[in-house]
DNA sequence: TCAATGTCTCAAGAGTTGTTGAATAAATGA
DNA sequence: TCATTTATTCAACAACTCTTGAGACATTGA
């Protein structure tokens, strides 16, 4: 991840309808869900807009898609989420450990259930 | 961390200016740095031109500001930040906790030398 | 009080972004 | 082949964002 990527990622994640649609692809999981259904959950927007975000969340590396038939299937890009999330964080801890120990530990309270190698 | 908070977090790192100013900030610790010091490290750029993108980051919320004397001292709001975090990877362990793992390891291994409480 | 320093505010203009509706394209099944 | 389903592309327009330059405000030291 680099400066012209992180920009492109938050430029995409600055947009409420965008930012909903990686949410719900984020908890979709590795699936992912056809154009149309994502459509449908954000409060049945045309296609025409949903084509414009989609394709825009894609260029920006935060999702994937692939055909199935007659439907697109979105679905969220993993590495580029953490990507982003190292890249706004990265060199934190210059000299300062308390500054960033909140942040890893606020990421890992929702993976301490199922996994401990939070600090692999 | 709600979406709007998030949206315009997301909207002030979607430029350029902004996005370097928080990652100086970031790196410059709790102390922070006058206006007119992070104006020159973003190549001598105008003084209207750095208050309109100090002014969006601190409306953002993701940095403060205090005055000392006739400097004005801006500083990375590091809880916003780790909010932002959370708030971008929440739910994203709903069945899939391998999806968010990279995440976290990507965040804790700046962290790592340091402290070793990044499943806290 | 006055000049210098550091920063902010404001208005204008160029550029960018998001929505809409109509047209187009790809895949499927009758 | 033809109608249907699913999704994309395009042009036009309104709304928003960023930069610039001029001016104003706050603080300090002479």
């Amino acid at each position: 991840m680099d400066e012209k990527q992180a920009l492109s990622a938050f430029a995409a994640l600055s947009q409420e309808t965008r930012l909903r649609i990686v949410r719900l692809l984020v908890t979709a999981g590795p699936e992912g869900m056809p154009a149309g259904a994502i459509g449908e959950a954000m409060d049945g927007a045309s296609s025409s807009r949903m084509s414009f975000h989609l394709s825009h969340l894609e260029q920006s590396g935060l999702v994937a898609s692939r055909r199935d038939g007659r439907s697109i299937i979105y679905s969220a890009a993993y590495p580029a989420l953490s990507g982003l999330v190292e890249f706004l964080m990265r060199d934190c801890c210059q000299g300062h450990p308390e500054v960033c120990t909140p942040a890893v530990a606020a990421l890992a309270a929702c993976c301490v259930s199922a996994k401990d190698n939070a600090h692999a």
